[in-house]
DNA sequence: AAGTGGTCTAGACCACTAT
DNA sequence: TAGTGGTCTAGACCACTTT
């Protein structure tokens, strides 16, 4: 029989008493100890046991239910979860580090004139059709090479000139580094798989597979207007998106 | 001018006081009281005009950071978040509403044997080139037609019946759904974007684009080891994920 | 020094679930 | 009824940033 040494809290660690709690839990679950869809200890059982306060504990727990490793249910307990693919997330960051401070990615604007609004569009910006949009096209460069590349319909501004309005609306450093200027209040993104026309294939100079990841995106200001509909279309070699399902070991 | 009416919180609502809160926040921020960049009123001016507690405010703090509304900085503030790509998550749960109640949903198991690792199968799985592994090939239906075609290499327990380690390791059901009790700790996933193989593109009843999105899976059990690497490849017009960024309207 | 966010406590009360 | 999670409070102390 091996005896249980309880780990204890330490009061002068840096990190604080709840987020020790926490990871004592998480190894605790990690090694089998508290097996999936097993029931842990009670918050007030907790409490006991590690000398913190019932709103440490809840702190706790609550990070660990944050952090998808335990489900809570209100008079019965706390219970481990299992790994769920439900619970993955591909997060955008990647495409963040694209802007790195380094300078080396550039954005070149390959397009931007007034367009009449077609049917699709019309419906995505709530306009009529042949509406006057504003129509940009873009690609990314990093090193020199395209990896990205993005088309919009914007709707447009008549007082203001193109550039300009494009540059305030979605200018794609703005979008991705989230400095937090921009007029935008929240965007829906769908990500799909398309086949590359030729033309698209050339601008990115892919040759081999035809197959890219494409999100499109439509944005909208405060007054939940839709203000532009596009795709952001990556080159397949050059951008992944990864994602972690289960309990994480930091 | 103006009168400002302060919004208060409503002791015998349903949604308790830092919930109130959040959404008395939240709807400042949207309607441009505080916009993005903005400070909003510290924690102690909050307890005062809002007559709760200190900690009240924290988890109300905590929720919009949570949510990603605002960003806290000890010292300085909380403020603003503009819209950030990101920030964008696209979550598996879409994949999780193929598992619905009314069993429409079928997996069909296309093949299931003992295959030799190739270079990449063993590094992935941590075996060398050669070792035995179990190669499983299943196609999910929903109605009738293919929506997902699932193609894995388990790491073989030579003990057990193939079939059974099968079911055991990754019932696809058990995956998605998880109700919790499968021997995995946790998965890493990778997004792309792939060109579909004539027999795939068979399989999938495919015909006009060959695109497919592709989730690259590789799973480990609580003692970290690899157990299963595979690729779940969706078939296009049947499957988007879709994520939003910004601010929330519920 | 004053103001800001971050953490902890001890105790109170509530809502829900099991028995 | 006892046990569970969920919320709130009033006050204390700390760490950090600004003035």
């Amino acid at each position: 029989m091996k005896i249980e040494t309880l780990q204890t809290i330490n009061r002068d660690f840096m990190d604080p008493p709840y987020v020790q709690l926490a990871n004592i839990l998480r190894n605790q679950i990690v090694k089998g100890i508290f097996p999936p869809g097993a029931r842990i200890p009670s918050e007030s059982e907790l409490c006991k046991r590690y000398h913190v306060s019932h709103m440490t504990v809840r702190r706790t727990i609550k990070l660990l239910s944050d952090q998808g490793v335990v489900d809570t249910f209100q008079g019965r307990g706390t219970f481990v979860k299992g790994m769920q693919l439900k619970s993955g997330t591909f997060k955008l960051r990647e495409l963040d580090d694209l802007f790195g401070e380094d300078g080396k990615t550039k954005v070149k604007l390959l397009e931007a004139r007034v367009a009449k609004a077609d049917k699709i569009i019309a419906q995505k910006l709530r306009l009529k059709k042949g509406d006057r949009t504003i129509f940009i096209k873009r690609l990314l460069l990093q090193n020199g090479d395209p990896v990205l590349y993005h088309k919009e319909y914007l709707i447009g501004d008549p007082t203001q000139p193109i550039v300009e309005s494009e540059m305030e609306v979605t200018s794609l450093h703005g979008l991705f580094a989230g400095n937090g200027e921009s007029n935008l209040k929240r965007g829906e993104l769908t990500i799909e798989a398309v086949q590359l026309e030729e033309s698209e294939a050339a601008l990115l100079k892919v040759t081999d597979s035809l197959a890219a990841l494409c999100i499109e995106h439509l944005f909208f200001d405060f007054e939940e207007r839709p203000v532009s509909w596009g795709r952001f279309i990556c080159r397949n070699d050059r951008l992944k998106f990864k994602t972690t399902v289960g309990i994480e070991t930091r």
